[in-house]
DNA sequence: GTTACTGGTTCCATTATTTGAAACTCAGTT
DNA sequence: AACTGAGTTTCAAATAATGGAACCAGTAAC
């Protein structure tokens, strides 16, 4: 039998779901048809439904489908119950007022780096992430961090989901480069962005570990050259530290669920 | 056949998942299963199926279900796509820097408010409202601003579906108290919250409305009485409509989604 | 004005999935 | 050892999902 999806319809309704998202724009019918492993009925069937409930939002000027409304009051629940952010965000709010720059949480989501919170630093460079963004864990200095402090097996299978996908003329652009980096930030118990994913773009960054040693999230304090450079970042590694600290002991009296990142692997 | 959910499988699962969000905090299978119409492996299933999909997070230890990570990713495309935020950001940026105040961005959900985007002011007032978090239509003032200038029929419906919990001695507490306020509130273009959610929380709010008179959102100013006063806030009044008017005009250029507040009286 | 598309929608017999009463497991009690 | 209650599995019956084919606009081409 022709394993595709997982369980059930709701699993199928879902990776439509994910697919609309996935667009990042409002898409057409035919558009998703197109892209969909799932016949015509059967697709629009889903597409129905979903809209029904609100998880999609149909504009009928335009015909078009994108993600609707009621992900974002289920997501609110989500972020402040299953997530680092709530428990954090005291701590977030004095790093930023100590730094004066772009402060970054972060979480392990799959293979990437999902951002949960941040704080914009006085002048706000635009820049790529924000809450419920996702970006890459192989150039991005949260996502170092995070895997350089996971379970070997899990980075074997997080390795093997990048797309190495070249950014800029830093990005790590092999496995065994970012090994060899992953060591290192290992062994420092911290990590750097040195432009790997935008040009002009640096951070440091550190994890938020558990007694245990179990990867948490991660932080990061963001600028860019033209204001500092990776020696100046390097300050705020002690206050980072504390940060994370500060949290992970949060985190434990408030019992956080210790988060199992157990990986159903897909095909 | 007694009708519960609506449409199939993926109806029921959606219940499932909103159960859990509206607990606000952990909740154990069996707390799950006393507050559901479902039977007892129906339930379980759809938990299982839910967790899977990380739709919900499962924490081992305690035993509990909260809404996963997922949604958070999920949420933020949503939030992008189907929402007056991005759109409105600039302005909002600059009404905030302008007035120093609280700034929030609502828009209309079911029958409730849906706060989709906010300014913190320099001293950050702890306050109820946040990004994704739903308030009462009744008692807020983008909720009565957007309620003033919607169509009688949909205000009819949505005032039946109201509380009217008296949160505090302000609190227009019967539909004829609130239609009276909405009747005012049109002919002066805005409202006011009169400490009627919130004690010491008082805000102006605005419409944001479309070219033929459409409501898209609302926007406010919020301040507490200890700062100013209701004749303050109302100084702000033309800010506030200049900038919703230019959130109008890119809303109509951006080819804004006319946003279908179409009803499905639920039972 | 007719014909051929193209994108979206509905039918309906077949098929696979969901359903839930009952039965079971595994703590923790009594 | 027997009991209890939360959580889990079974399995035949009931139900809902499936998708090939047909249908219906519009609209572009002839």
């Amino acid at each position: 039998m022709g394993r595709v999806t997982g369980d059930g319809t709701v699993g199928k309704a879902l990776e439509v779901l994910d697919q609309v998202a996935a667009f990042g724009r409002p898409v057409k019918f035919s558009e998703l048809l197109a892209g969909s492993a799932f016949p015509k009925p059967t697709l629009y069937r889903f597409v129905q439904t979903l809209t029904n409930q609100q998880m999609l939002s149909y504009d009928p000027e335009r015909q078009t489908y994108a993600p609707g409304v009621r992900l974002v009051r289920l997501a609110h629940a989500a972020w402040e119950q299953s997530t680092l952010a709530p428990l954090a965000r005291p701590h977030i709010d004095a790093l930023s007022r100590a730094v004066g720059e772009t402060v970054h949480l972060a979480q392990l989501d799959h293979a990437q780096v999902l951002y949960i919170d941040k704080r914009n630093a006085g002048n706000p460079v635009q820049m790529y992430s924000q809450a419920g963004k996702v970006g890459p864990a192989y150039c991005t200095g949260v996502g170092k961090v995070m895997l350089a402090f996971s379970d070997a097996s899990l980075v074997d299978t997080i390795i093997e989901q990048q797309s190495f996908h070249v950014f800029t003329p830093h990005t790590l652009s092999t496995p065994d480069a970012l090994r060899d980096e992953l060591q290192k930030i290992k062994a420092n118990g911290y990590g750097f962005d040195r432009e790997e994913h935008e040009p002009g773009i640096i951070c440091v960054a550190v994890p938020i570990l558990t007694e245990s040693g179990r990867v948490l999230g991660a932080l990061s304090v963001t600028s860019t050259t033209s204001r500092t450079n990776l020696a100046g970042l390097e300050g705020y590694v002690p206050i980072l530290q504390d940060t994370a600290e500060k949290i992970a002991r949060d985190a434990r009296n408030w019992s956080f669920p210790d988060y199992d990142t157990k990986e159903t692997t897909r095909t």
